[in-house]
DNA sequence: CTGTTTTTTTGATCTATATCAAAATATAGA
DNA sequence: TCTATATTTTGATATAGATCAAAAAAACAG
């Protein structure tokens, strides 16, 4: 991993919106900036943490893609999510001081680190900062949620469905093209976190091919009728 | 549902220490008590909140039990937990201003009604207090994943002993048996929560009872193998 | 660029859990 | 208490998705 600090760059940062510092105002974003957010590289392939290391920092994804996952004792592995930009890493470390995930990129990517000590110690300076993170927690836990509905009472296909869906939505809201997917992760890593095997995502993205509903060529993935994936997640 | 106010007792509340109240001082805990919690009653079948109720308050369970369930537009439901003493129901709503999922009184209960607007204010005041709530948020994240790991990666026999298992630990947390559960909710709730139909349930917790890991008559169930059931959690 | 490793696709078969059905219990209301 | 309703159990059968296997394609290292 390489810990080069760059410039902090909240201030001019193109997601600043979709991040921490959504509705500060500028001097907000400034103390946020300079008091805490140290940027670092992670390279494609490399942990940002790991499972019980000790908690410091928050990290904000500025650049690329990450994945979260769970280790059972016996080796089974849990995907329990995929984190672009503007998104934070490590909520669930606050409630034991200690990572209870390993966060691995997927691409090339950079991070925000956000020392949670002092980022706690502003929120008591900002109670607008402190709204906000209350909101952006709670966030988490309604996706996590979402994510318990789609494993107890969705079928296979509307699991995927659903899944390319919110990457779509979320590329979308990022600026980039929301029916061109790239895949970041492995059939693997997709079927870990919809509780599938690797055969059966290929088996429905070649299903989804045959449809007219994408066009799949390897992690290239094109949505062609959103519509037709939108009635799918409603189990029609 | 009774509204009738009682008086609030966060100070001589037996359960304190497993609630948001946990690791504050007596002045503090009095602040808190006084400036916001209403008791309310909440009957059995009742709703405390439903899907798209406006946020006003958090509630913290008093006594009782209560499960908490999302809709699918299609009448599919899926219970996303099971609360007991201690606590707090609605931090989901935090995010959106509204209620995204529906909480139902599983037995004659009552709830410490917290408005979250003077909580935050609180939080201000009580970096201690606000500390706390951080760390109940990422609490809840961290169940939520687990709920999750159990859904994605666990056999239908493996999600059962978790369940109970987990069921005994907080039973024995709050000081009463942590072999003795009287289940509180019917085999379909539990289903749902675990992904598996109510016929799947019955049948385990048949063989379970067969196996001597479980005395099960109805809704009455005693653990005899601990020791068993966590090994088949671990996948043995 | 070339050989090696990893990932993906597709087919054949198996199995855990769902579904359908009906009897047995338990719970709640009059 | 008795009656109606809801829940639970158990059996027979079906099926979605898993598993095993092998070829095809892509990614990577030297």
């Amino acid at each position: 991993m390489d810990f080069s600090e760059l410039k902090s760059v909240c201030g001019g940062c193109t997601i600043r919106e979709l991040c921490l510092p959504a509705g500060l105002s500028d001097e907000e974003v400034l103390l946020l900036d300079q008091h805490m957010a140290h940027r670092q590289v992670v390279k494609k392939g490399e942990s940002l943490y790991r499972t019980g290391d000790a908690f410091r920092s928050l990290f904000a994804v500025s650049t690329g893609f990450f994945k979260t996952s769970i280790l059972h004792e016996d080796g089974r592995a849990q995907v329990t999510g995929f984190q672009m930009a503007g998104e934070i890493l490590g909520l669930d470390a606050i409630s034991t001081d200690q990572h209870i995930c390993d966060a691995v990129a997927l691409e090339d990517s950079a991070v925000c680190e956000i020392t949670f000590d002092r980022f706690e110690e502003l929120g008591q300076l900002m109670s607008n900062l402190q709204h906000r993170f209350n909101k952006t927690l709670s966030r988490e836990i309604v996706r996590d949620q979402g994510v318990m509905l789609l494993l107890g009472s969705m079928r296979s296909e509307e699991r995927l469905a659903a899944f390319l869906v919110n990457l779509a939505k979320r590329f979308a809201a990022r600026k980039q093209s929301g029916s061109e997917l790239v895949l970041r992760m492995t059939r693997e890593d997709i079927g870990s976190y919809l509780g599938l095997k690797l055969e059966t995502v290929s088996r429905i993205l070649s299903r989804f091919h045959d449809q007219h509903l994408l066009e799949v060529k390897g992690r290239n993935v094109r949505i062609l009728d959103q519509q037709g994936l939108n009635k799918l997640i409603e189990g029609s």
